[in-house]
DNA sequence: TCTAAAATTTAGACTTGCCTAAATTTTTTG
DNA sequence: CAAAAAATTTAGGCAAGTCTAAATTTTAGA
């Protein structure tokens, strides 16, 4: 059996290693688990002992496939639950991730299994992001950042790349949901913001922060 | 905060505590959360440093009533969950229980509400037990066990005093689940075992074993 | 390429929760 | 009521996960 915090290093590591490419260094997750180099190195030192990491000293580390498996598992377990608490408990989409992060550790595969039924087999969680298939695959999706969108091109938003409750709550403020069709009528050349129809009436400047955290599907 | 040992220690405390009268010993805590006496000792100072226990060397341990809130409060959402894992995913009454061991330790009160609402505000969990009110208050309930009742009397089964998954398959068996209407028969004067008639047409026999963990309603 | 800066690891320590063995207190019993 | 038994606490230690400070390795810059 595996700890919470081993748990949460596996899912930490997956994490960093999609956002770059190259091994993930020391530094970088102490960042996102909010320790200390110190603490990540000894943590490395014992998921490598247990076969879930390759680990060569100062030069970063990689999932073993049966790492990515256990990863894979946690975040799938995760995003159900987040599916749970928005569709049944009527959550809002920028409160249940704390929720999920403690969630994702019960430790039953039944539990999981009856609950993906319950939910009737969702694709995609509250923030758009897929879900890992039992079996262990990461769907993948097609979508692109509406910071990459031509002008002229009309999109669906899709999904986010940040979710802080924070930039959630803004999006919620300014309608730009998941679902949401969008036009992109102008893009500002000076500081990359830009001017998106969401109603036939109305029109909205998103700032280049926003437009490359939002995923969206092409026309 | 409390870790989730402290939350266990807390909730094992009330449960002895109703059981007999008296302080708690450490002897018995020991065996109920399966560590050593010694064990024990730690934890208790820890837990009235905190004030959540009163506590005297050698005289065993009563809850503060700060103590008893908290104590209430997971075992509220133990028995939250435990309706959850029955009546929307299906899981049976006897299979239940260790996972209710790990959902009740996660913190949230607004999820514990939600919960409780989408559940429609249940009074008793799947063995029969109240649950306690946000409040914090124990509904009590009159029952008595089934090895109590007089040759002749009709009663209706109400809940468990035993939770081993063993013990609610052996009543999956017989036929002995929540809500059955019996008849009490006959009881046998040499070891205290029962005849009930739980239909028109069919008897059975009830050791005393069973009869004495089964809480019934009068007629 | 050699050195300074950055990244990483090692050393030594702390907290939590647990253990065994030994000491102490309480309870039981002859 | 004194001795033996039972219950409980104390002492000393261990593993997990964290920290700070110091040492080491890698990387980058002049
Ligand atoms: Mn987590
Ligand atoms: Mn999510
Ligand atoms: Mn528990
Ligand atoms: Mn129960």
């Amino acid at each position: 059996m595996h700890s919470f915090t081993e748990e949460n290093y596996l899912k930490t590591i997956y994490y960093l290693a999609t956002r770059q490419q190259g091994e993930v260094t020391t530094n970088a997750l102490a960042e996102m688990t909010a320790t200390k180099a110190a603490s990540v190195t000894d943590m490395l030192r014992k998921l490598a002992d247990k076969q879930l990491i390759h680990y060569r000293k100062y030069q970063g580390v990689r999932l073993t496939s049966e790492g990515e498996r256990l990863a894979l598992k946690i975040i799938r377990r995760h995003r159900l639950w987040e599916v749970f608490l928005v569709d049944k408990l009527g959550f809002g989409w920028d409160e249940v991730h704390d929720m999920a992060e403690e969630l994702e550790h019960i430790r039953s595969d039944e539990l999981v299994e009856r609950l993906d039924k319950f939910l009737e087999h969702p694709q995609f969680d509250p923030h758009g992001d897929p879900i890992p298939t039992t079996a262990g695959a990461m769907p993948q999706t097609g979508y692109r950042k509406l910071s990459e969108v031509a002008a002229g091109e009309s999109v669906c938003v899709m999904g986010v790349l940040e979710h802080s409750p924070e930039f959630l709550q803004h999006l919620n403020r300014t309608g730009l949901t998941l679902g949401c069709s969008i036009t992109l009528r102008e893009i500002n050349a000076f500081d990359k913001s830009l001017l998106v129809q969401i109603q036939p009436e109305s029109t909205l400047f998103v700032s280049h922060d926003v437009a490359r955290n939002l995923l969206v599907e092409g026309e």
